[in-house]
DNA sequence: TCATCAATCACCATTTATGGTTAATGTTAC
DNA sequence: GTAACATTAACCATAAATGGTGATTGATGA
């Protein structure tokens, strides 16, 4: 793929609490026409302070940070700046930051173990509209993406026998296992059993895990 | 990065319906040591009937093709072999194929003006489980996912601490006390004075009641 | 008719959750 | 600087849930 030169560098600001890569990816960018590093903070809360008066092209935004969460700079960023492309940073792949990012808005996703070299590519890549990840975060957008889109579990795939689907219908409404019982007119023990088999079917081991998978598969099918 | 030499080279085959993409690709993969062509086919529905016999690592598949889609042999491949790799190729970004190969299950999705070098690196990084795909079709991903999910902003009325949302969020997902207390890093008792709080505040006692009021609210307010 | 499954119930042991109370620390607001 | 609140943590007792095993009855279907 074929860069074009910037006519004016890119005008970008980093979020970071640690000193170190505030540093190497300060020495990295000075090293680039394209790119220009307009200012470096050591938390979240000073980035968000002061995006306003930098107006910068990109932000590369840390994801842990002490106080603000970088997770939280982007919804506020992204709530006053719509368009304004954001690069996440962290030193590890945790699914749902990743994905708590992505809601927030960020636009791209980049270890930390990155090369620096990259990150010059990564960051034209962004502000062209692109983005960059790496293929393994990709790839968990993908199945996480895929799941949702498909509705296949819903309570009848699951094939819940009707009064497992009874059982199911009060736990979601918060009900325990004595009140199911009173209100279904059974044992509390044939109460447990059907929740037993329902685990089972569901795939979870708890009152908790069961509900919420019951209610999203609900709303996913609309 | 780097990339391990194979020890076994990569078992490939592809589906075109084009006969001058399947020569150039055959061309470009016959020169690499890493990557072994086993088959072309001119039609999804060739291809998908001799997958089984052929044991491929993984897949190419021309999106768009005559009777049976690149897409619909996807599902098909993806329901036998759920672990095998499928790379989409296409000539141009639709939106809504993009789509609807990956809720098929594809793994990753190129440009056929990728060039043919990049393919061998695409290969091997869908193969390792990564999910290549353009930045451009990234970025597209990751607006429509942005826009279906939209977590957080759960309990804004019932006035929860920050911690708090971080133990219902949690709770929410079926974590058990003991769970979030790892996660969060902070003892199983401060974990149970959060959901104390937290059950006071939203006026339930226990875990399923809490969970399902909070889904609910989400859902209602959107 | 035999096998399968839904629905019912029971006993057991263990883990988990709930509710009450108390308290130290640190931050924020007035 | 004091009041209010957030966050952390502990102790205790009880209630509830979980998992394993086993068992009876009735309906359904190959």
């Amino acid at each position: 793929m074929e860069m074009k030169k910037q006519d004016k560098p890119i005008r970008v600001i980093i979020a970071d609490d640690n000193k170190n890569i505030l540093e190497s990816v300060q020495a990295v960018l000075n090293d680039s026409e394209d790119i220009h590093l307009v200012a470096t903070f050591g938390s979240a809360t000073e980035c968000v302070a002061n995006i306003e008066s930098l107006k910068p092209d990109v932000v590369l935004m840390d994801i842990d940070m002490p106080a603000m969460t970088g997770i939280e700079a982007v919804k506020i960023i992204r709530k006053k700046f719509p368009g304004l492309p954001i690069l996440m940073l962290t030193g590890f792949e945790d699914d749902d930051k990743v994905f708590n990012s992505i809601c927030a808005g960020a636009n791209g996703y980049l270890l930390k173990t990155t090369t620096l070299e990259s990150l010059i590519f990564q960051i034209k890549e962004v502000y062209a509209g692109g983005a960059p990840m790496t293929p393994v975060i990709a790839r968990k957008m993908l199945n996480a993406f895929a799941k949702m889109q498909t509705p296949q579990n819903t309570s009848e795939e699951y094939k819940l026998s009707k009064r497992e689907k009874d059982v199911l219908e009060l736990l979601v409404k918060g009900k325990s296992y004595k009140m199911i019982s009173t209100q279904l007119n059974i044992s509390y023990e044939t109460v447990h059993s059907h929740i037993r088999r329902i685990y089972q079917k569901l795939h979870v081991n708890s009152v908790s895990e069961a509900v919420s998978k019951t209610i999203i598969q609900k709303i996913l099918r609309h």
